[in-house]
DNA sequence: TTGCGATTTCCTGCTT
DNA sequence: CAAGCAGGAAATCGCA
């Protein structure tokens, strides 16, 4: 096929739009299904490829989703508020404390979080043929911990393609939904600059107060500089017969989650 | 290449 | 009148 190159990664000059959401929401990263496995898919997620020690408090509830999506397991499923924490306080929880946020979940972050602590990625290496010194300042030690997470994420990749095959579909990664893209500004209240509003936490009741510049913000993720509120809402009118949207009447610009919409609840035990 | 899901685009008509 | 809301119909696009 033709092989195109494609810059989805263009900075854009600051908008009356621009906000911190989309500095760390960009496009998702494109990739061909080169080898057996790709080399350094984990970290290739991250789109902070800073250590976890200095993450903020919404990259580290982006890393959550991310791990949650690698293995398969619904968001919902683990309280999310038990992870409001900066990089820093995350990587100072033990193995005990990881059990205790997240139940049997726990030891699946715990062990994503001590790899991504213990040794920075290389992507340029290919874990089949990892020749190179890993870093300037680490001898021995740190480079069997290298070959460690190699393996690793040989680990993941291949159980991320069992799992594609064999497990319950999954067209798109998480977020890339328009109902999970509102979601997600409504779950970030520090990084939402008062563009959408929960009228009713515990209805899932919300409302938008700048319609147009969240269609903006959903146009600039699907690279679509034309979008409206008026498009976006067709979408979101859609979404009333899958349920993962309810009606409700009398109220502009006001909508609320269905029962298939997940993961917006603030605590379900 | 085809099929399909999830929008995107456009539109007519109705409501606030 | 300007925004929204309702949906139908058809076009797109990415992915399997």
């Amino acid at each position: 096929g033709t092989s195109e190159f494609i810059c989805n990664m263009s900075i854009t000059p600051s908008t009356t739009l621009e906000s911190p959401l989309t500095s760390t929401w960009g496009p998702t990263i494109p990739y061909h299904d080169g080898p057996l496995v790709m080399p350094g898919y984990t970290s290739r997620l991250w789109s902070h490829d800073s250590q976890p020690q200095f993450w903020s408090k919404y990259q580290v509830w982006e890393w959550l989703q991310q791990v949650m999506d690698i293995h398969q397991i619904d968001a919902s499923s683990i309280p999310f508020q038990n992870f409001d924490m900066d990089g820093h306080q995350l990587c100072s929880l033990n193995y005990h404390d990881f059990i205790r946020a997240a139940g049997s979940v726990g030891h699946i972050l715990y062990n994503s979080i001590t790899e991504l602590k213990s040794e920075i990625y290389d992507p340029s290496v290919h874990p089949l043929a990892p020749n190179v010194s890993p870093t300037p300042s680490s001898p021995g030690k740190k480079k069997k911990m290298f070959y460690a997470t190699q393996f690793t994420c040989i680990l993941s990749d291949i159980k991320r393609s069992f799992s594609r095959s064999h497990q319950v579909k999954k067209h798109n990664p998480r977020g890339t939904h328009l109902w999970e893209f509102i979601r997600d500004i409504l779950l970030n209240p520090e990084r939402n600059p008062g563009l959408i509003k929960w009228e009713d936490r515990t209805e899932g009741v919300f409302r938008f107060l700048k319609s147009e510049a969240v269609a903006q913000l959903w146009g600039k993720k699907k690279n679509n500089s034309s979008m409206t509120y008026e498009k976006l809402s067709r979408a979101m009118r859609y979404y009333y017969k899958r349920e993962i949207l309810e009606r409700v009447d009398g109220r502009r610009l006001v909508y609320k989650f269905g029962r298939n919409a997940r993961g917006w609840r603030e605590a379900e035990k």
